[in-house]
DNA sequence: AGCACGCCGACT
DNA sequence: GTCGGCGTGCTC
């Protein structure tokens, strides 16, 4: 029964995913008085013509007073689809990243339970090209001909005439009758069907069967069909099987006849029925797997376990190729076996890898995959799958943490330090790791982070006993770490051992490497061909024309590519200012390095790994099976190296160039470098033999480097907390960046003093930096401003000084000449 | 964020 | 003159 009398008028509070910072008031039909929950999403209509899906919050009896409340459309789901503990994680987020409630929802839901309309464009119904009275512009014609075909999108056809306002023409067309717009809605979930053949029932018994042959024995192809289903569904030995019947593919898969079969089911001997089926492989393999943990990893289990009785958040410090899979893997089954749900959290391009494959064997079909390569429909299904109980298990990237689950017991976030977790761009800015820790609160579960480089922030909290610590501190079966040797690249310029970009002594070690038949990686990260291109007489560097930056030369395309906006012009064979043909690359990205190597090496196989080779859905995971398989013999690549991967053949990793890593002018780049050196290096040897790394670079005596070399990371954990402690970054304070951007440089400048300065008149407690130039100072013909905030560690005031700042931008938002600047608020910036 | 409306410059 | 640019306000 409803809380609410049935003839009550009802009104539905609901979430819209749209960045606008309340709730919207609807109408609820009658009809579903006693149908409508709280959890439920509903399509309702929000403007003019569009419809929108929402989530219903709240539901009460008050009609607004300002405004008459727009009917509820129709209501999608029977039972709640968002938990209360997600609605509290949704505000949670919005709290704490400065953003919406909208933009969290609009970012939880997967696209396919998110529907909306769009307006289209079609050819009025009575509308003939000769009769019309009206006369049309060469424009019009142009459309109206194209509308012929099939109805277009509002972007369509601004694309298709060249026009950035649509509107015009179309209200014009709309007047001489000409078209009409309607709304059609995108984006809705499909489940995936089968169509399946049975026999009719009728004949559903030995007699009739019998009978049925004789009646087909002058249509010798329809019997053999009648045949094929009878061998194939021995419903004569069991006649229960015929519900089920044979899926249509399998049944004609031997050449039979595929119009025979029409006639069986026209004559109503077959019949053909539709089932919903999973677009996940159900095979069931829960072969059982039986994991032996090494002495080590069962006593670091055991830590875990003990930690957890009195913390909720442990943090797992396990060197590269320490086996902490194994450990998770028993961890998740003892949480299942408690009856709970586990989310285990890995960065993006790991999920590809052998690690979920492997936990696909072990756990089967309780265990999800929640991944950025799905498809709308499987992550709807990845939903539904959770809320129906078939997953209690979601391996997933950063957006998993918003899945609909009702026990989580156990979260796991591997490779904890890893700055995928952090989204950039939209909002909602979420960090999936501490949000995580927030969500695990609210699900009274335990957190298990798991890293060989730890986030200073992470390992910081472990010693203010905020996080329990265990350390494995050995490899698995009896590896031992790398030797990393550095080359230093000016000396070997000097003695000129060099060859070009490559010192002698990584040469030749590659050179020992394949002849032994082992595999080498290569690390340079940054791809393209060159980051820029310049001519040798007049010094002119070509630059996006979009964004302060100069263009990367990709040679496979003969293009020069913005990596900002995408922009791309073709490789100019002279210089456009000194007509000069002396152009030459400067510097290296895996393009030219792949090129080299290939010289350097021409009886070895070379593969690249970047961005630019990964982009189809299956290249990556062609390019590491082909490298798996010893078909390639060096692998170059940027940090998408880095992370889950393991070979065994390779027995050294060459690091490209170091300098560009530590030079970057951020404060975390030295935290960065050494997690990602340290990562990298990783993947050098495993069982049997000790792998070597070669660090190429100029600064041989770089510190970082030392610590890198001496698998220190505790010694480097002191040195970067005591240099952060100095200059009052994290862990020692809280920031948040601020951006403006405005098309106009002045007005953008303007802006962001007067929001730094009415920061600093209005909050105490705090220290603003800037306004400064960011490192790229425009993008997409923005220019940006950017402003830092630091909040110390341990003020009280954090949430009061968020809502301050967004009070100061909200305030020069109102004033005219800043209401088209915009703010971006950007929390634990990484 | 979209989307509609309304005002204004630079072309036929 | 009108077409197409852009600023402004609103969404239950």
């Amino acid at each position: 029964m409803s809380l609410f009398e049935s003839t009550n008028t009802l009104f539905a509070e609901l979430l819209l995913p749209v960045p606008i910072p309340k709730l919207f008031t609807y109408r609820v039909p009658q009809d579903y008085n006693d149908y409508i929950k709280i959890g439920q999403r509903a399509i309702v209509p929000f403007g003019e013509r569009k419809v929108v899906t929402g989530v219903i919050t709240h539901l009460h009896s008050n009609p607004p007073k300002d405004y008459e409340a727009k009917y509820i459309l129709e209501l999608l789901d029977e039972e709640r689809v968002v938990s209360d503990i997600q609605f509290r994680f949704f505000q949670w987020i919005a709290d704490y990243y400065c953003c919406t409630p909208g933009e969290v929802l609009n970012a939880a839901l997967p696209a396919g339970l998110k529907l909306s309309s769009e307006s289209m464009v079609q050819l009025h119904p009575g509308f003939d090209w000769n009769e019309s009275n009206f006369e049309f512009t060469q424009k019009e014609e142009i459309l109206l001909k194209r509308l012929a075909q099939e109805p277009l999108t509002y972007t369509d056809i601004s694309k298709m005439l060249g026009i950035k306002q649509v509107h015009g023409i179309l209200k014009s067309l709309t007047k001489k009758e000409a078209i009409i717009v309607f709304e059609e809605i995108k984006d809705k979930y499909k489940p995936k069907t089968e169509r399946r053949i049975r026999l009719s029932e009728a004949y559903v018994n030995n007699k009739q069967l019998e009978g049925l042959f004789e009646l087909l024995g002058n249509k010798p192809k329809q019997e053999e069909v009648l045949l094929r289903y009878l061998q194939e569904v021995p419903i004569l030995q069991d006649k229960t099987l015929n519900k089920q019947g044979i899926s249509r593919a399998t049944l004609l898969q031997t050449d039979l006849s595929e119009s025979s079969l029409s006639t069986l089911i026209k004559n109503n001997i077959l019949e053909e029925f539709e089932i919903h089926i999973s677009r996940f492989d159900s095979t069931t393999t829960n072969e059982k797997q039986e994991i032996v943990l090494s002495e080590e990893q069962l006593q670091a289990e055991q830590s875990i376990l003990t930690a957890f009785e009195k913390q909720s958040t442990v943090l797992l410090h396990g060197i590269t190729g320490s086996g902490k899979t194994e450990i998770y893997i028993n961890l998740v089954q003892k949480a299942l076996a408690d009856g709970s749900q586990v989310l285990l959290l890995l960065p993006e391009i790991a999920l590809t890898t052998q690690i979920v494959q492997r936990l696909k064997k072990v756990f089967g079909g309780v265990m999800g995959i929640y991944h950025s390569r799905f498809t709308d429909n499987e992550r709807v299904e990845v939903w539904k799958n959770i809320l129906n109980g078939t997953f209690k298990f979601v391996v997933g990237v950063r957006s998993s943490i918003f899945l609909p689950f009702e026990n989580l017991g156990l979260v796991i976030i591997d490779e904890e330090h890893d700055s995928s977790y952090k989204q950039h761009e939209p909002a909602p800015r979420y960090h999936a790791r501490d949000s995580a820790i927030y969500l695990a609160q609210l699900h009274h579960a335990k957190v298990l982070l798991g890293s060989a480089t730890p986030g200073i922030e992470t390992y910081f909290q472990t010693e203010q006993n905020k996080y329990a610590l265990v350390r494995l501190d050995k490899r698995y079966a009896e590896a031992q770490l790398p030797t990393i040797i550095i080359s230093n690249l000016q000396e070997e310029q000097q003695r000129k051992t060099n060859k070009g970009e490559f010192s002698g002594l990584l040469i030749r070690k590659m050179e020992e490497a394949l002849a032994a038949k082992e595999q080498v990686i290569i690390f340079q990260n940054r791809r393209g061909y060159s980051p820029s291109i310049s001519c040798e007489d007049c010094h002119w560097i070509p630059k996006c024309v979009n964004c302060a930056v100069s263009l990367t030369y990709h040679q496979y395309r003969h293009a020069l590519i913005c990596h900002y906006c995408g922009y791309k012009e073709s490789m100019p064979d002279q210089c456009p200012t000194c007509t000069s043909k002396r152009i030459k690359t400067i510097g290296y990205g895996t393009e030219k390095l792949e090129e080299e190597l290939n010289l350097h090496f021409p009886d070895s196989t070379v593969q690249r790994m970047d961005l630019d080779t990964t982009r189809s859905k299956s290249s990556y995971e062609n390019i590491i099976e082909q490298f798996e398989k010893g078909e390639t013999n060096i692998l170059v690549g940027t940090q998408m190296l880095t992370k889950g991967l393991d070979f065994d053949n390779v027995s050294l990793v060459g690091i490209f160039n170091a300098d560009r890593m530590l030079h970057f002018p951020d404060f975390r780049s030295y935290e960065r470098a050494f997690q990602l050196i340290t990562q990298v290096s990783g993947r050098a040897g495993r069982r049997k033999k000790t792998g070597e790394v070669i660090i190429q670079t100029s600064q041989a005596e770089h510190p970082v480097l030392n610590y890198i070399l001496n698998h220190d990371y505790l010694g480097f954990y002191r040195a970067e907390l005591n240099e952060r402690h100095q200059h009052i970054y994290p862990p020692y304070s809280r920031l948040i960046e601020l951006t403006v951007k405005h098309i106009d440089k002045k007005i953008c400048r303007q802006a962001s003093s007067e929001l730094a300065e009415s920061i600093r008149g209005t909050i105490t407690d705090i220290q603003v930096l800037g306004p400064g130039e960011p490192m790229i100072s425009k993008i997409r013909n923005q220019y940006l401003m950017s402003i830092l905030v630091k909040v110390a560690r341990g003020n009280q005031q954090l949430a009061q000084i968020k809502k301050s700042i967004q009070s100061e931008i909200d305030r020069l938002n109102k004033v005219k000449e800043f209401r088209a600047v915009r703010f971006i608020i950007d929390v634990d910036p990484i």
